[in-house]
RNA sequence: GGCCCGUUAGUUCAGUUGGUUAGAACGCUAGCCUGUCACGCUAGAGGUCGAGGGUUCGAGUCCCUUACGGGUCGCCA
């Protein structure tokens, strides 16, 4: 059958904006059947657009002819229909065009369709490998349209903010160097280089750090990221940061200007108001504390550090602990005997044990009787030095993790706080908690390399008053880099760089990276501080999950168009691929089979 | 590279202790219906139970392998 063609009409209206107010209007709307309810002498066609539905309407006034083309549509048909704006005869409040109907008189079927292979509905729970397979038609969905459109808001509203305070947008390569530290890099054969390859860029760093020494003053850009990395639900291989770089600032400049930017955001984007200044907590007040670098503050159940309640303990899990260097810290879980059963606390050994930690040491205190883990192996004291560091009352639940090594104890317990909160039912919905981790260690030790490597990157300064400890006590040092912490998400970081030739070439030797690799590696950026650079740094946030995380969605693959899936390959695309022989022959390639 | 979870009509799911012809809802097709909007009514089509192998008289169900998808540890300067 053949299609109509859209001669002579135009669209007026989108299907969503139509009102009250538009009653006696001649419209015309375009876009896709929702759904069509025919009642034989009446038809209803729910009409889709980004913007909304609106309903067409057919009745014995229309002629036989159109009614029967009407009665004939399906979903997803493209349509485009010119009539009369009318009041309803019934309507229906749920909708915001709910008042009114498009009594039509010219009906163009601009495309028939297929049926889909799953249906086009706002709210869905169909198979995620199936949508992204159909990912043109998942677009549709009117969650997926939101989703899509308040990225673009947010991009918008951080284009908009940065220009009006004095930033300018420069892109920078996509096509850079490879330098192997860090994240694996993506590479990208060179034809006319045979044997040589450029990297897609991690970061924007590097450029965006000359831009300062070429005198930019202020810079941000939208920038395209590429790690090739494992992927999770908040981290796709190919993403984007708001980017951006300013020279002559501090610290206290950087968060100044995205505390504004974030605020904004949430009042332009959500209507949210939220708390300025934001809270700062040191790295190191953050793992004792919480037991993680991002920190989720929303809810307590904050870490105690039982050494002291546990000093001269005869029970080996603990005392071994204490001895080897490491600790015994414990959560407790207030109130929480009624809802943690034994087997739930099974469970949550299952959880810390996912993070190298031996076991999950407890007490349950119920209304009627405890259950302990461990107390039967301490003394009267020590059983009670622990409750009370705890503070710890009938109904509590109280769990223990013991390691020789103080990370572990550490992050297993972070973990297990998430879980809590999570079981517990901690976390007020529409709750926002943002705030800045600081003082990070400048250097972390690789155990295996048997060396230190920089936990930012290699250009973040140390702070001022930990310098002269660079080689003596390197793992004391702390570095003037930042993250910022959106309900115990990581959304972005940054630092004041180093700005001084001499300094940058004694965190080199800090990281043990002689000339020769600092020259293969950075040259061109080392050169360039060799002229003039003014003081400078910055920060990137993550756009996807900034995005995921104001949509209140759990996935970072709801707010990317076309993401990939957790080998890394894109299911609708179906890529990678393997190329043909001439194309490897061009570039100088051969593959291993 | 490791661990955990999932895979049954187009979709979402159910499927008892291993036992006759694998069910439901939605969707789809056809017909009817003058105010529907989760429209309603009638009829119908639709399945290699992800794939391969094994155990068994008999496997959707038990075992092994494998593919695909999800979560996660490692990894993510």
């Amino acid at each position: 059958m053949q299609n109509d063609t859209m001669q002579g009409l135009s669209r007026t209206h989108y299907c969503g904006d139509l009102r009250e107010s538009d009653i006696g209007r001649e419209v015309t709307v375009c876009g896709f059947v929702q759904k069509n309810r025919d009642k034989g002498a009446l038809v209803f066609v729910d009409l889709r657009d980004r913007t909304g539905v609106v309903q067409l309407m057919f009745d014995d006034n229309t002629p036989p002819e159109l009614r029967k083309k009407a009665a004939g549509v399906r979903a997803e048909y493209v349509l485009m229909a010119r009539g009369k704006l009318r009041e309803r005869a019934a309507k229906n409040p749920e909708l915001p065009t709910g008042s009114v109907e498009v009594f039509v008189e010219d009906l163009r079927i601009l495309s028939r369709a297929a049926t889909p292979p799953f249906e086009i509905t706002d709210k869905t729970n169909v198979n995620e490998e199936l949508r992204l397979r159909h990912r043109f038609l998942d677009l549709r969905r009117g969650e997926m349209q939101q989703n899509i459109m308040l990225r673009h808001r947010v991009a918008k509203v951080a284009r908009d903010f940065f220009d009006r305070n004095g930033f300018i947008e420069v892109e920078t390569p996509m096509l850079i160097k490879s330098t192997p530290e860090g994240a694996r890099d993506y590479l990208v054969p060179s034809r006319v280089h045979p044997g040589q390859f450029y990297a897609l860029p991690q970061s924007p760093q590097i450029f965006k750090q000359l831009l300062m020494l070429s005198g930019y003053d202020r810079y941000m850009q939208i920038a395209k990221c590429f790690r090739d990395e494992d992927l999770r639900a908040d981290r796709q291989p190919e993403f984007t940061q708001i980017d951006l770089e300013m020279s002559f600032v501090t610290e206290e400049d950087v968060y100044a200007i995205n505390e504004a930017f974030i605020a904004e955001l949430f009042d332009k984007v959500l209507g949210v108001t939220v708390p300025r200044p934001f809270k700062r907590l040191p790295y190191h007040e953050a793992m004792s504390r919480y037991g993680s670098d991002k920190p989720d503050t929303r809810f307590g159940l904050e870490l105690t550090d039982l050494g002291d309640a546990l000093k001269g303990c005869e029970f080996k899990v603990f005392a071994g602990a204490l001895e080897g260097g490491g600790s015994v810290r414990g959560i407790n879980a207030k109130g929480a005997a009624a809802i943690l059963s034994r087997k739930e606390i099974d469970k949550l050994t299952e959880v810390v044990k996912t993070y190298k930690a031996g076991g999950l040491a407890f007490t349950r205190w119920t209304d009627e009787a405890e259950s302990s883990s461990y107390e039967k192996f301490l003394s009267d004291n020590e059983k009670a030095a622990v409750r009370a560091s705890l503070g710890a009352q009938q109904g509590d639940v109280l769990l223990i993790v013991a390691d020789q090594s103080d990370d572990t104890v550490l992050t297993a317990l972070g973990a297990l706080r998430l879980e809590l909160a999570q079981r517990l039912d901690l976390i007020k919905p529409n709750t926002y908690d943002l705030l800045w981790v600081v003082d990070f260690p400048l250097l972390e030790h690789d155990e295996e390399g048997g060396r230190y490597i920089a936990k930012h990157h290699p250009f973040t300064s140390p702070k001022l008053e930990d310098v002269d400890r660079l080689e003596s006590d390197p793992g004391s040092v702390r570095a003037r880099a930042y993250d910022m912490v959106l309900n115990g998400s990581e959304i972005g970081g940054g630092s004041i760089r180093i700005s001084d030739p001499q300094l940058q070439q004694r965190m080199f030797a800090a990281l043990g990276m002689d000339e020769q690799t600092q020259r293969e590696r950075f040259g061109f950026l080392l050169d360039a501080f060799e002229y003039g650079v003014p003081p400078h740094g910055g920060l990137a946030f993550g756009l996807d999950r900034l995005v995921m995380l104001l949509c209140g969605s759990s996935s970072i693959r709801d707010v990317i168009a076309f993401p990939k899936v957790q080998n890394a390959s894109d299911l609708m695309a179906e890529c990678p691929t393997p190329v043909g022989q001439k194309e490897l022959d061009e570039l100088g390639l051969s593959v291993k089979k």
